[in-house]
RNA sequence: GCGAUUGUGGUGAAGUGGUUAACACAUCGGCUUGUGGCGCCGACAUUCGUGGGUUCGAUUCCCAUCAGUCGCCCCA
């Protein structure tokens, strides 16, 4: 028997309605802010996220799937959003349009090769956001208010969001050489890992967080205090935006991010969820000034982010989230032969009518109807037997009232949606402190 | 890449070096061949993730492997 590979999971039926109704959230909300869906695809050149993300980043050099296809093309499936989006911005000379600030979103497969655990797998889904275009800080606070608004509207109330400015380029260079020559003579004292890292990235050292705590770290030059006039006064824009709009937020002096392309604002939101575990972090981003540029572009600023839809998910779960509720308005049931021609045709009336019909296709006797017509969730029940069809009528049942009537065959239809739009009271146990005051209710 | 832990029916789970692998729920059938959800009766794992080894004999012990889970790393 096969199984699915390893990190990857199958999303069944049962499951499909919450990512709907969490896939429709998410558009609603990037409508309020005006960004328009991008699909980019799933694959590209090896080489564009070497250069995108970094070579140096441990997605890049031990996460990609790579792979030569026939014409001797080396592919990598995409490990993140950014740098296809980026491309496509480039390759697609979206810097041209008539709207200057492009603003997109996605939401997509991402693919890393990763020890899977809960909230990781290696088949991903990712919603990111970028827009690009303009160096105003408004459009930080934009994206970050953005991120914070998605949550909002899915009711993921427990969140951080940690912001901080790394500088542009001029102050990233200056505050990298400062860590080096700070580290130089004690960085035997850190963990193995922080040794590894001095070498590739010395600036993820400041949020390891095995040493965090050593008198070291606590001292070591911060990105902040190496900001030129310029990296400064973007970060205080930012901040004055955030403020204006409410939004919540830490100054948090050592979040650095993984990637390389990212300049003056990073940020993460972290959402204090058992269900997460270790993979808190739901929310990651920041700006990237020189990476449209990197790429073969113009010189163009983009900022964006990212969210895992997965974690999202557990979040969600933390907080009993119910997708679309699973149900058919009818449950047609026909008994005996002579009668499924007629039936097949009543079904397909109201299907086409807009009600959701559902029919017994294994001759089940009525007591196994009626429990396909529970697990379906039905409204109504309408039954066409052998008597009705003389009659030229059909019986059917209201599934909340549990009233049966019996009407023309031919009125079902109408029957019904008159029913939906006329919902009866629901019928409930009543004692005497009954609040219901219309009186409506017979108890 | 590292460490820990788990793997028995559709589901939740007992269990033992030896042939009836408990129990519960779900499902199916019957009582009830046109009105169910209750009740009673009955059915439902040639098999214990996979492969190999030890053994007269392994689901049970050992090794490997695959997969899940948790932590580290990294990240969303």
């Amino acid at each position: 028997m096969f199984q699915k590979m390893k990190g990857t999971y199958d999303l069944l039926p049962s499951e499909t309605g919450k990512w709907q109704s969490l896939e429709r959230t998410i558009r609603n909300v990037s409508k309020l802010y005006n960004y328009s869906e991008i699909r980019t695809p799933i694959f590209e050149n090896t080489e564009l996220f070497h250069r995108g993300v970094g070579e140096d980043t441990d997605i890049v050099s031990k996460e990609t799937y790579d792979f030569i296809d026939r014409g001797k093309r080396s592919n990598t499936l995409r490990p993140e959003g950014t740098a296809g989006v980026v491309r496509s911005y480039i390759e697609n000379k979206l810097y041209a349009d008539k709207v200057p600030v492009q603003k997109l979103y996605y939401i997509g497969n991402m693919f890393r090769y990763e020890r899977p655990q809960k909230g990781r797998y290696r088949q991903f889904v990712q919603f990111g956001a970028e827009a690009f275009g303009s160096n105003n800080p408004m459009l930080d606070a934009e994206i970050i208010s953005y991120a914070v608004s998605i949550l909002k509207a899915l009711k993921i109330n427990d969140v951080e969001v940690h912001i901080n400015t790394i500088g542009d380029e001029e102050s990233k260079a200056l505050h990298k050489e400062a860590l080096i020559n700070y580290l130089k003579e004690d960085i035997g004292t850190l963990c193995k890992d922080c040794q590894t890292r001095y070498i590739k990235n010395p600036l993820r050292i400041l949020d390891c967080k095995v040493d965090k705590d050593t008198e070291l770290l606590k001292n070591a030059p911060k990105p902040v205090d190496y900001l030129n006039e310029t990296s400064k006064q973007h970060f205080d824009g930012v901040v004055k935006y955030l403020n204006s709009m409410g939004i919540n937020y830490v100054i948090d002096k050592n979040l650095v991010r993984g990637f390389d392309y990212y300049t003056h604002t990073v940020f993460e939101v972290n959402a204090n969820l058992e269900t997460l575990g270790a993979q808190n972090t739901i929310c990651g981003g920041g700006r990237y000034n020189n990476l449209v540029k990197s790429l073969g572009g113009p010189d163009v600023p983009g900022v964006g982010f990212s969210f895992g839809l997965e974690r999202l998910m557990f979040a969600l779960e933390s907080i009993n989230f119910e997708g679309d509720p699973k149900f058919v308005h009818l449950y047609l049931m026909i008994l005996g032969e002579e009668q499924k021609e007629d039936g097949m045709a009543i079904l397909n009336r109201c299907r086409l009518g807009g009600l959701s019909s559902d029919i017994d296709f294994l001759d089940k006797a009525m007591k196994g109807k009626f429990k396909q017509a529970d697990f379906l969730n039905a409204r109504f029940i309408a039954i066409y037997g052998e008597k009705e069809k003389e009659e030229e009528m059909i019986n059917v049942k209201d599934q909340i009232t549990k009233q049966e009537v019996r009407i023309n065959k031919h009125k079902l239809y109408n029957h019904i949606i008159t029913e939906l739009m006329n919902p009866a009271q629901e019928e409930h146990d009543c004692d005497e402190d009954c609040e219901n005051e219309s009186g409506t209710c017979s108890c």
